[in-house]
RNA sequence: CGGGGCGUAGCGCAGCCCGGUAGCGCGCUUGGUUCGGGACCAAGAGGCCGGGGGUUCGAAUCCCCCCGCCCCGACCA
């Protein structure tokens, strides 16, 4: 369509830029800071620059990708009803102080020292608080409200380039709805679009089951990359996949035999871990019941896990609803006169008391006496202590049985792209953000939000899609989808260059034109696979005399002749 | 925040142990020769050796403090 190209160019920016009037600082070699490829090669490809720790500046290339990215992440909530807008980054820190995140976020949020104001890492209130002075009716809902934007986040050690920094940039939308089934469906349409940003971005990706963590709220997933970068643990199975957080597998509980032993006690001279009590009180994994012992926020809570089964943390704090974190080891000698490796749930004065659900009502177990060296065997969890409650606690492990009963798990590493929250009433509660429903009863919005970094996307395109030379850029990714190439300073060379790209120009092809005159054939190739845009035009003088163009793909390193008559053509149908 | 590494020309690095006032490659400038896979020759420009303090006749080099960057861990919507 000619008329959206001329607006493309027109209104949006350059579809056609001269290499030798370009600021495109390539560099040859391997920058010594950067370690995984799609740092290296944005930093070689003179697509951004570091200013500071997690602070990058993206220069003129880093720049044309950025917006390509954010083009399609607009079509694509635009398609959901979406409106976009721009939300400051400064924001009054009462509001934060309001909903509890100026706690929650601790340290990772960024305070000016001279105004009351931080600076935003997210929008969660500054939506809400929109919401509740100009929402008031179920009339009014549902809206999708989205924005792509600066963030903010003092992240304790930013790293891998573009992937954690410290400003990044973000398309953060929200949804208020009017009641729960409502949320599900504006939640289902960001996961379709979500998909659909993805895939159109060239992304292998895969949604996983998350922790809501600080953000709150009832549901959440990702959409993640498998990347060895990344910094999420993934289980995965045929058909199951979750964050280590939330993943659960079909181990066996520990069994309740038919009779329950006299409780005894054993003295264990020098047992510290779990290998050497098993070892040496001859018995079983699935007979040991280790104490684990957390704060939750002030109150101590004794957490029982089978055998070796290490406590997954983020399970523990949605469990307990707090801030958890391990007992100091002289709190514990304080409160329970024993020391890490000797503690038990009978007799346990003062701590909540909680179990993994594979030690649901087993007995004959072995757990520490609340007396150093000493243990206690043939418990009965039933008979000898108070356990409150089972959950699951426990992290899983590569090759237990996946819980969905299809295969066993394997464990990744992913990088989160994306993710999805059911929010719940958590904002629209601390805020007072209410609606008047059919009936002149007043609730409080229901609101989902949902997060896409975008230097990720870019970031993990090219983790994606690279080789030994360079980038390899998609089509919908590209800075430039061909780049021309005139070989050498010869006059017909130059004057059939110069034409295909002026060709090129009024057709509305973004082209990148490699037109300096003393730059080597061998440096211009090199330059080219670094770049990486799809289709390089390569303009030289032997195959010219022959009438002849060349044609490359930068992906397959494909090679096709071109009559220089048919070369627009060629190249159109090539973009289609 | 804990552990490790690094900081010397725009970039990549050597020199530091064993103190004597700075060097290599790339890039850059000028001239010439080249022109299909990061060309060659010649002549140049460019450094408060991260900052401060100390030891010493003398410090890039040894000692102390600080700052910055990277990696591992902790942490992380």
């Amino acid at each position: 369509m000619p008329v959206l190209r001329f607006i493309n160019y027109t209104f949006w920016t350059l579809s056609f830029m001269r290499l030798s009037k370009s600021f495109i600082p390539t560099v040859k070699e391997t920058p010594s800071d950067a370690v995984i490829p799609s740092h290296q090669l944005m930093i070689r490809a003179g697509m951004v620059r570091l200013l500071a720790a997690g602070v990058y500046s993206f220069l003129p290339l880093g720049q044309r990708v950025m917006k390509k990215v954010m083009e399609i992440v607009r079509e694509e909530m635009d398609a959901i009803g979406g409106q976009e807008f721009h939300l400051p980054a400064l924001s009054p820190i009462e509001l934060w102080e309001q909903t509890g995140r100026v706690k929650a976020f601790g340290d990772n949020l960024f305070h000016l020292k001279n105004r009351a104001l931080v600076l935003a890492p997210t929008h969660e209130e500054v939506i809400c608080l929109l919401a509740k002075n100009h929402i008031s009716s179920y009339k009014d809902m549902p809206q999708i409200w989205y924005q792509i934007q600066t963030k903010f986040r003092n992240e304790p050690r930013p790293r891998s380039g573009v992937l954690r920094g410290r400003q990044f940039i973000m398309k953060d939308s929200y949804s208020l709805d009017t009641s729960w089934e409502a949320l599900d469906r504006s939640y289902d349409l960001h996961a379709e679009a979500y998909k659909k940003i993805f895939t159109r971005c060239g992304l292998k990706f895969f949604i996983v089951g998350a922790s809501s963590g600080a953000m709150g709220g009832t549901g959440s997933q990702e959409f993640m990359m498998e990347a060895d970068a990344g910094e999420d643990v993934i289980a995965l199975a045929d058909s199951y996949a979750a964050n280590i957080e939330v993943a659960t597998s079909n181990v066996p509980k520990a069994e309740r035999s038919a009779e329950s032993k006299p409780m005894a006690e054993v003295h264990t001279p020098n047992i510290k871990t779990i290998d050497q009590l098993a070892e040496f009180l001859k018995v079983e994994h699935a007979r040991l019941a280790k104490s684990v012992v957390y704060w939750a926020d002030d109150k101590p809570v004794l957490v029982l896990m089978m055998g070796n089964d290490e406590l997954n943390e983020s399970k523990l704090m949605s469990v307990m609803g707090a801030d958890v974190r391990p007992i100091e080891a002289e709190k514990l000698l304080a409160l329970t006169g024993a020391d890490g490796g000797s503690i038990g749930p009978v007799g346990l004065k003062g701590f909540k008391i909680i179990a993994d659900k594979r030690l649901e009502g087993a007995n004959n177990l072995v757990s520490g006496a609340n007396k150093n060296d000493y243990h206690l065997v043939n418990i009965d969890l039933q008979r000898d202590c108070k356990v409150e409650s089972y959950h699951d606690l426990r992290t899983v492990q590569a090759g237990e049985p996946s819980p969905d009963g299809k295969g066993n798990l394997r464990i990744v590493k992913g990088v989160e792209l994306g993710h999805i929250f059911k929010l719940g009433t958590k904002y629209s509660d601390a805020l007072t953000a209410t609606f008047l429903d059919e009936t002149g009863v007043a609730h409080p919005i229901i609101m989902g939000s949902y997060g896409i970094g975008m230097e990720r996307i870019v970031a993990c395109h090219i983790e994606q899609n690279h080789d030994a030379n360079g980038i390899i850029w998609d089509k919908a990714m590209a800075p430039f989808q061909i780049h021309l190439i005139a070989v050498s300073k010869s006059e017909v060379v130059r004057e059939m260059a110069e034409k295909i790209y002026t060709d090129l120009i009024d057709d509305g092809v973004e082209v990148l034109f490699d037109d300096r005159v003393d730059t080597s054939p061998g440096f211009k190739f090199k330059d080219a696979d670094l770049l990486g845009m799809p289709y390089q035009v390569i303009v030289g003088e032997k195959n010219l005399a022959a009438g002849k163009i060349e044609i490359k793909e930068r992906k397959t390193g494909e090679r096709t002749l071109v009559d220089a008559a048919d070369i627009i053509t060629k190249i159109q149908s090539l973009l289609v």
